[in-house]
RNA sequence: GGUGAGGUGGCUGAGUGGUCGAAAGCAGCGCUUUGCUAAAGCGCCGUACCCCAAAAGGGUACCGAGGGUUCGAAUCCCUCCCUCACCGCCA
């Protein structure tokens, strides 16, 4: 959420910041401010009728003490009451239109993000390691297949396409690449290890910022006020909701492995074969809760962490900056981290790793005390740590040998059990 | 799922229709006293929003949330959320 101050203050550099975002947002501001004009002018004609009322009531309270007869004084704030609740229906309407209208609009672009329409202008930032050579490339559906790691028929007939079930040693290397993960960033890398619920309520998705927006994108029960997470940036991010944090605990780090559930509607493409694009799979998400003045910094090294992970693995990477026209809703700054699918011929985003400033903690009401005592909002920052599925691919397409087995990084030796599959 | 008890400031906790944004205590901040510590005394000490060019200042709202009754609600009524206890069911 936007801080309205800034909109009434600079509405020009906000609408030109929102236009680089390509999606026609900039086009509300006026709108917006318009109706913040007009809920302060009726929230002050209010507030006046209210102070008139206070007073005449307290006199009327004085006179009875006193024996006096107030009949005359009690019409006439009777009058005054009326006049109230039918103002009061007005600052509630437009209040809540200008909460809805504010919850509508995404985050502002960091000055420093690259401008750009789409994908094809995201730079890349760097790159680690080198595409593998290979004696033969299958893609990780026949290598998976093949070895009995997978069954997306079987999956089907369970739930659907969209869905994996993992078998055999596919799904031993499934938990043993979560565990891996949960070890290195909490031991390695300093991050509190959680295990949330996946079921949220409504107010966690919009705090987050999945709602109102992207509804038809999440699996909603209960009358959709309980959501199967999406992420698990979810439950994590507002674990701390509607909190004041002491300046002294900042930054908190948190790491969670959950389920991720998305119904990705009319996704339906390139990317969707195998396990690349489902409606299930599993994550291990990095959350960090920082100062203002730290958050920056503290998105270079969670996405070094989140690195870390393809590094020790072996798996050649490149990291590009999301440009403006590509960046998230509620993002402000985005590194991709985009692990080399050999038998896609491209690389995989596997990580999506955001610094929200404090668009997240206004909607969630997460702040902090600083030094002075004084109530700040936090910022807030994620990524994942990494995607499964996806990681699963590049691992067993990268590791593929001439004889149809698989091998493993090393790293997962004392994990897994065994250095190859089968 | 059933029954019961509750939700008041950072915390504890008073307050059942009027001058209550809310007693008291604790914690915190400042000052005085003091060789230091301790102790004591005095003072300060919520948040959001609105008005004002800004500061100073002023105002409104907030006692879980939202409605209602009333001239006036922390206090009475309704709905919802949450917490706790006991019972039932259950991996």
């Amino acid at each position: 959420m936007l801080d309205i101050r800034i909109v009434r203050e600079q509405p020009d550099f906000v609408k030109s910041r929102l236009a680089l975002r390509g999606g026609g947002d900039e086009a509300k501001i006026d709108e917006l401010l318009r109706v913040d004009a007009e809920r302060r002018k009726a929230e002050t004609a209010l507030q006046a009728l209210n102070a008139e009322r206070k007073k005449l009531s307290k006199e009327i309270g004085g006179m009875r003490s006193r024996g006096q007869d107030s009949s005359q004084l009690e019409n006439r704030v009777r009058k005054v009451g009326d006049e109230i609740a039918r103002l009061n229906e007005d600052v509630n309407r437009v209040d809540t239109q200008q909460k809805e209208m504010l919850l509508e609009i995404p985050n502002l672009p960091h000055l420093k993000v690259p401008c750009g329409k789409d994908a094809s202008a995201n730079p890349v930032v760097r790159s680690w390691g080198t595409k593998p050579k290979l004696d033969r490339t299958l893609d990780h559906v026949t290598i998976g297949t093949d070895l009995k790691l997978l069954d997306l028929e079987r999956a089907s007939k369970l739930s659907g396409s969209g869905f994996i079930c993992f078998t055999g040693a596919g799904a031993r290397l499934e938990r043993t690449l979560i565990q891996f993960m949960l070890d290195l960033h909490t031991r390695e890398h300093g991050y509190e290890e959680m295990s949330p619920p996946f079921l949220v309520r409504r107010d966690c998705m919009v705090g987050t910022s999945q709602l109102p927006k992207f509804e038809a994108d999440m699996y909603g029960l209960e009358n959709n006020q309980l959501f199967l997470a999406p992420t698990a940036e979810v439950p994590v991010t507002n674990f701390h909701r509607e909190e004041i944090l002491s300046v002294d605990e900042l930054p908190k780090k948190y790491v969670a492995y959950t389920p991720c559930f998305r119904r990705e509607a009319g996704s339906a493409g390139r990317e969707t074969r195998g396990i690349i694009r489902v409606h299930q799979f599993d994550k291990v998400e990095l959350v960090k809760i920082t100062t203002p003045e730290s958050s920056f910094e503290e998105h270079e090294s969670l996405t070094a962490d989140a690195e870390k992970i393809l590094q020790l693995l072996g798996l050649h990477y490149r990291v590009v900056e999301l440009c403006a026209g590509d960046l998230g809703f509620g993002a402000t700054k985005t590194y991709d981290i985009e692990v080399w699918s050999p038998g896609q011929n491209a690389y995989l985003e596997v990580s999506s790793c955001s610094n929200f400033a404090d668009f997240q903690a206004r909607r969630m009401n997460l702040r902090f005390k600083d030094a002075e005592g004084k109530n700040r909002f936090c910022h807030t920052l994620n990524g994942s740590g990494l995607a499964l599925p996806r990681l699963f691919a590049a691992l067993i397409e990268t590791g593929q040998q001439q004889d149809g087995s698989v091998r493993l990084p090393e790293k997962l030796l004392p994990y897994f059990g065994a250095g190859q599959i089968p």
